[in-house]
DNA sequence: GTCCGGATATCTGTGATATTTGATCTTAGG
DNA sequence: CCTAAGATCAAATATCACAGATATCCGGAC
């Protein structure tokens, strides 16, 4: 081990690749609930044949991205209140985890690279919430609990989210929220290394984003 | 690296039988940590073609349960302690979790239909744990939940504790612990309607399961 | 004899494509 | 208007072609 270290190979395959294509799309809410999805509509517009897309969506149906109707057509879940709060509590739970594991990791400089994420603006022609930025945030703090369990199942939970995000924009007082407020409050109490005052903010942050999407919950 | 035995399947939805074949393989220990599996062998072992196997596993890593290496072989997650604790904080989170959704709809019949999978032994031969027995005890439970975003995760949780069964044999002192004990306190904490006790009889239930599997922790 | 290097044989997954199966829609017959 | 047969389309499966990785083995240098 005392060869001077070469990156890997970047492995590219096509399969991922059409995965995080097909995921970016989801987080910037290019899918609405209830759509279907065709397996040929997808490759096609992506420029590959079917399997490495099946095979992507496999993946997503296993993270509940997407679900397979009895007529084996490809579908965005339909918005469901009951599911939606199942959501949020899994969420408080396992970000509330992770959140812990981080803090037993957290060193200046992944608080500075969260500072980073909020006064960098990915895109300044949005219109919304930004939501990029609002991820970057979040699984810049995630990341350093360095759990390979615990991470992939909030990456799915944030899949899921995202099949809704699309309903975001019909809500004009949301997009006038202030956004950061729970994220300095989160960056406020690393810093201080309170852990109560970190759980709440990220608390409120998540209930926050849940009210984004349901104003009326 | 021996053959699992895996149970033949029969046709229609194939994808669907090879993963659960795969998954009852995971659940009765068939795989032991650091294997290597091969879509061919798992193919031919099923008597299909290896398209349904790839998907099949494609969801399997998807789940944890199965990792892709760089090399591009699929492996059984190798033993792992610091894995292992975060797989135990995040069972001990999301059960938590979905036992208190339980509770919010549970039902004599629930309660009749958890203590018969106590008294039925599924198979009188096995020599370990009635690791499918355990399964249906708490997963009648946790149906009663009725949640759609938790109980996959939660199967996923079980799943990748499954690549890790296989070592439970090795440890004699653990075929006799008291195995219903835990199991019985669920049962009348839900009689008693009493949550404080509940929760404390699962986290005491999932700590077992994890000494089993490593004595020293 | 032992150790190192390279060639090759034989695995592996990946991606593409052809074939089969099943479901839905259309439409002809009642 | 309703029913049922057939046309149509997409997904599920099987098969094929290929490139990369591992293992084996053989030859030569020390």
């Amino acid at each position: 081990m005392s060869a001077p270290r070469i990156a890997r190979i970047d492995q590219s395959k096509l399969r991922e690749n059409v995965y995080f294509a097909l995921r970016d799309a989801f987080t910037r809410g290019e899918f609405a609930p209830g759509d279907t999805v065709s397996l040929r509509d997808l490759a096609e517009q992506l420029g590959t044949s079917m399997t490495p897309v099946r095979e992507a969506v496999r993946r997503l149906v296993a993270e509940g991205a997407l679900i397979d109707t009895p007529s084996r057509t490809l579908q965005v879940p339909a918005f469901d209140a009951r599911r939606m709060q199942d959501l949020k509590q899994a969420r408080l739970a396992l970000e509330a985890l992770v959140l812990d594991l981080a803090m037993d990791r957290m060193t200046p400089e992944i608080i500075a690279a969260m500072e980073a994420v909020l006064t960098t603006h990915s895109d300044p022609g949005i219109t919304g919430p930004d939501l990029q930025q609002n991820y970057d945030f979040h699984f810049t703090l995630y990341r350093a609990s360095e759990s390979e369990v615990l991470l992939p199942l909030v990456e799915a939970l944030w899949l899921q989210y995202g099949a809704y995000l699309n309903l975001i924009i019909k809500h004009e007082e949301a997009l006038r929220m202030p956004e950061h407020k729970h994220h300095q409050e989160i960056i406020a109490a690393l810093k201080a290394g309170d852990r109560a005052a970190a759980h709440a903010a990220l608390a409120n942050d998540i209930e926050r984003s849940f009210r984004v999407l349901v104003p009326t919950a």
